[in-house]
DNA sequence: ATTTGCATGTAATCTGTTACATGATTCA
DNA sequence: TGAATCATGTAACAGATTACATGCAAAT
């Protein structure tokens, strides 16, 4: 499916990168749909560079650092446009050790069982605190045709989303008493 | 990690299966949270033989068909035990193309922008009615010491998760207006 | 000076999917 | 008798994580 790829392209459609730019792009505004870490995306950036999806140019920082920023081609986003614009499958549902869990916590005792569903709201929570403060970074529902509305619109999906599992783990909790 | 060898534990440790039938599990029941093909669960259950945490019985069905119903061992109840009472570290969330897709969907005309949305919302409501479906076998919510009570909790979970996605779809269309 | 962060890469391993491969049973 | 389902396995490949490995730059 090569999906490392268009999420590189997509980013280095918007602006030249080095690969640490990309991976903190990964760590910090993609990472509540999709993540990579450097030894995927190095191997990556190359793999690219062959296929000739992107070029770059090496920069150095201080006196020797060198940094390679990677800039996509008309072929790279041309790869790009038409993967965003084919029919997408929506993925099954994600593998979760915690639903695996609750799935089994009859064999758990009951306290065992209440302390699980407890420690997962909390981490939930916390989440959702976090999330919650990247919302406030934005003061207005910025204009459709900018890149921070769509920015905007998949936190908005992760705060509904870890909302809805705080709300589940307290209905669990409910429906054990 | 070996979620897969717990996932297997826990099953057989509510009843004896074959591979087939475990199988049969992780496409109805679990699909919500854990998937495994058979390519994968066969060679964990040989895995797990090695390990003594499984035996099999063979039964023959018809005149020649060989199944291996597989049993839980006192070493892999154990195991399986002390794996779900551990601390459970909350999943990072997980990787969805969907969300990918609209994280760079600016760079769509405003008519696939709101295509790729509806089409999206579309597969999730279908995807919700069935598990809707699911629940209505629920006649009413089974006895909190029942296995069966687990099963409702999390088909509750993903009921909640699909409505949510749905809602979330909605207001990204609405936005977009 | 030392620690943290910037910056890039490879190797080994694990997890999971698709494809390959076979054969019996059941139902229409 | 043919198709769908039951039943079990392996091989090749793809995707992703952890560990190994190195060195510069900036801040304390």
């Amino acid at each position: 499916m090569r999906n490392l790829k268009y999420a590189i392209l997509g980013l280095l459609n918007e602006r030249s990168m080095t690969g640490y730019e990309l991976m903190k792009e990964f760590e910090s505004t993609l990472n509540e749909f999709w993540s990579a870490k450097h030894s995927q995306i190095y191997p990556e950036l190359k793999k690219l560079c062959d296929e000739d999806c992107l070029v770059y140019d090496i920069e150095i920082s201080g006196t020797s650092l060198e940094k390679k920023v990677y800039t996509i081609t008309d072929k790279g986003r041309e790869e790009f446009m038409e993967w965003l614009e084919s029919d997408t499958v929506i993925d099954p549902s994600p593998k979760e050790i915690a639903r695996l869990k609750i799935f089994f916590s009859h064999q758990l005792s009951g306290d065992k069982r209440e302390a699980l569903l407890n420690d997962l709201l909390l981490q939930h929570q916390s989440r959702l605190e976090h999330l919650l403060n990247n919302q406030k970074k934005f003061n207005h529902v910025p204009d459709v045709t900018q890149a921070e509305f769509s920015d905007y619109l998949v936190l908005l999906g992760a705060i509904m989303r870890e909302e809805t599992t705080c709300n589940w783990l307290k209905e669990c909790i409910a429906l054990c008493k």
